[in-house]
DNA sequence: AACAATGTCAACCGCATATGC
DNA sequence: AGCATATGCGGTTGACATTGT
């Protein structure tokens, strides 16, 4: 059995308040990011290290650009998404100054909903068939027709793909890069050279590769 | 003004993967 | 090679804010 990851019983939860950030933000100021399970210890912290971690990813490393996200940027989301499925972290990389953490909180709470409206399934950016939309008097609608990323999605060929959990397969990719490649949409520009430097191109169809060789280890070991 | 419904987002949890021994 | 531990990731939760009735 694994052990926890810190003494539960010693340490905070919740909120953070503006002490333990200075904490936080000093002792990584001096000593560098790293070491994760010390650190709370070494800085005076009563959280566990996990707790830390994110705490300075995704709220108070310097380089984070908070505030509203652009019209591009919304773009790029949408694009990636397309691309690599649920896969925040990269999505988040190719974002500077974005979270993993923030760029899933926008897809769930804004993006989803809009590619609804324009008719397309965000699982898998398929158009959404007449009797999959969603009817004008049902409240939640989008909760309704579309299920969860890590549920079987609501799709003609869902159940082709069991709704296996496992990381580092690559359903959510491929299951929405084939379907993009099969049928593509009128009004989602997949061009990424477009709003995206060539590099980033490149470093997704990498991580594309490098997730594609790796699911068909997993398939055939 | 008061309450309910809904939306947003920071934080937590559990699991997978990476790494070191 | 196999185990133990640390780290990273994605899904989910819950508190708070906002909007509607």
């Amino acid at each position: 059995m694994r052990k926890p990851c810190c003494d539960k019983q010693d340490t905070n939860k919740g909120a953070w308040s503006k002490q333990e950030d200075e904490k936080l933000i000093n002792y990584i100021r001096i000593h560098g990011e790293g070491c994760w399970r010390t650190l709370p210890q070494a800085a005076g912290l009563l959280r566990c290290g996990k707790s830390c971690r994110l705490r300075w990813i995704n709220y108070l490393r310097p380089d984070l650009k908070r505030g509203n996200f652009t019209e591009d940027e919304e773009d790029l989301i949408i694009k990636l998404h397309a691309l690599l499925g649920n896969r925040w972290s990269l999505i988040a990389g190719r974002l500077p100054g974005r979270t993993d953490n923030e760029v899933k909180n926008y897809w769930n709470s804004h993006l989803r909903r809009k590619l609804i409206n324009m008719g397309i399934d965000p699982n898998n950016h398929r158009l959404i068939t007449h009797n999959h939309l969603p009817r004008p008097h049902d409240s939640n609608s989008g909760a309704s027709i579309i299920s969860p990323a890590s549920k079987v999605p609501v799709t003609d060929n869902s159940n082709i793909h069991p709704p296996e959990k496992s990381r580092g397969d690559n359903d959510q990719v491929s299951d929405a890069a084939s379907s993009l490649e099969d049928h593509q949409l009128p009004d989602l520009n997949l061009d990424l050279t477009i709003s995206v430097s060539a590099s980033t191109v490149d470093k997704v169809k990498d991580d594309r590769r490098k997730s594609q060789k790796q699911s068909n280890i997993i398939e055939d070991p």
